[in-house]
DNA sequence: ATAACTCCATGAAATTAATTCACGCAAGGC
DNA sequence: GCCTTGCGTGAATTAATTTCATGGAGTTAT
């Protein structure tokens, strides 16, 4: 059985020219090292050097021994050093979940400026759990969660990250573009655009059209937000997204947002974790990056 | 100070998928398996496991410790059964020193079978010792020495390899070509050409012009017996090699051997080694096939 | 030469580390 | 609710590593 301790032998005797001084490399003493290859020899069933005179000569096992504690050592050095850092919570992976779409415009904007911060932090954001966002926070298939509904857990914990307003979005020479505020039966002639996420989750039918009873004339769905942008800029229907977004977008394409109802609809995005991760400093840092970020949004 | 029996350990736990069956596995108890990555975390500063209920999770190091055992664990088993195959003599490296110019041509019929049968070894051919090859024997530069004079030296055996005959060799049309024999003065109008090495080295000058108090017209030196006999075949002078390298190339070139004097120049070439080394099975082998690839030579 | 010194090996004793034993606790399964 | 399974912990035991004390052998200096 080679140890990693051999290996340290075999490279100090070679480096040292000598047990005693190896020994002393060692903070042990000469007769510790001797008693010590002694053993590894009768294990290995072959000497490791041979003796000469007073002076240690690497056999052929000890040549390939040396071969390969330099190889080895090195990177049991460099996995001490890792683990070091990812016990700092310096080092490690963050794994960030979306429950909430047009959040990720706003991630790309938080997670720049991070990677730079953290080097030795991996990012990866998913968008799809098998058992719900909480579910993969549990499972561990993420480290973090953006959602705009806390469900509170034993053993999860939320922090506010930042408020929008939740606003229609229409061509900019739409009727409505120019009105204070939309009404539940304006849509009711218009094509209607979402993610495609159950209706119960959308806040446009949840809070603006299910209380008015209203619904708009056709519902489509898309992917992606730069494409339901365009489809919205080409006026083939309207949709609902954070007020920073539309205002980010209404630079590059004919779009206008408005206001949904007289008081609009405000929403707050929170970021979950497990509690045991609070203290990880690279979560922590996120965190706070998180809300940071969100200044120059709201 | 992560040790390879820590990889072990988490390379067992994952495959058992707990700390009672890893245990189990690996001819411990649970308790001993517990104690052991108690004091790991504690070492590393950091838990590998997270403690869910009654089954344990890797944590981030545990998952880069994983992935560390998967690397190292396979380095240092397959490095056991290196040393192991070094210990029983299956596997190494044999460096051939050589003090006799032609034998290289006999070496290379060798090697070629003796490669096949030691698929484990390594061979390497030197031809200049700083110190002579019984010099280059102690000095751990070569393991066997091809030599003509076995100076014998405590701690070295020699075996005999080979023996042969030393001839003249001139070109097929040269009036000696036909000659039972050449005598000194023959060579008095001739020019010689022999390896670049000392004259007290080479037989014909020792055993041959010396004695009769005789030199060629000229001598040339050149490096290799092939340019060395295409020179002969050209006319450009004569040289003395074994006769059956002689006889080989023969068929290639017009080119005879004619023997030197009445008696001729018998050789004898040696194996050297250390003594410590004669129970080498590998070395043993080179000696063993040395000696039988001889008998088709001679 | 021989004395002084350096380096390695070895056995016994001391120290330190690893392992087991015995037990308790908590989570899951029936 | 009870039984089983799996993990953690402290004390006791066992095994290992290390030191101490010593001797031999090669090197260097006198």
């Amino acid at each position: 059985m080679i140890d990693r301790n051999h290996l340290e032998i075999v490279r100090e005797v070679e480096r040292s020219g000598s047990l005693t001084a190896a020994a002393d490399a060692m903070c042990l003493t000469q007769s510790a090292l001797s008693h010590a290859i002694k053993k590894l020899e009768q294990q290995l069933g072959t000497p490791v050097w041979v003796r000469e005179g007073r002076k240690l000569r690497p056999t052929q096992s000890g040549l390939y021994l040396l071969s390969l504690a330099n190889r080895l050592l090195p990177q049991f050095e460099h996995a001490e050093e890792l683990v070091g850092q990812i016990a700092r919570g310096q080092r490690g992976s963050l794994r960030i979940g979306m429950e909430c779409h047009p959040c990720y415009q706003w991630l790309l904007k938080v997670v720049g400026p991070y990677l730079e911060q953290w080097p030795g932090v991996d990012v990866d954001v998913k968008q799809r759990f098998q058992f719900g966002g909480i579910g993969a926070l549990f499972g561990y298939d993420i480290d973090v969660l953006v959602t705009p509904d806390p469900l509170h857990r034993k053993g999860l914990v939320y922090e506010p990250v930042f408020d929008y307003e939740q606003v229609l979005v229409v061509p900019s020479n739409h009727s409505l573009a120019s009105r204070a505020w939309a009404e539940p039966s304006d849509l009711e002639s218009e094509t209607l655009i979402t993610y495609p996420v159950d209706a119960e989750r959308l806040d446009i039918y949840t809070r603006f059209l299910g209380p008015a009873h209203s619904s708009p004339a056709r519902h489509k769905t898309i992917e992606t937000t730069d494409i339901m942008l365009q489809m919205v800029a080409a006026g083939r229907g309207v949709s609902a997204l954070p007020r920073w977004l539309v205002e980010e977008y209404a630079h590059q394409m004919p779009i206008s947002p408005v206001r949904l109802g007289r008081e609009g609809i405000d929403k707050q995005i929170f970021l979950g974790l497990r509690e045991r991760d609070v203290d990880v400093a690279y979560l922590q840092s996120f965190m706070t990056m998180a809300r940071e970020t969100t200044w120059g949004l709201a």
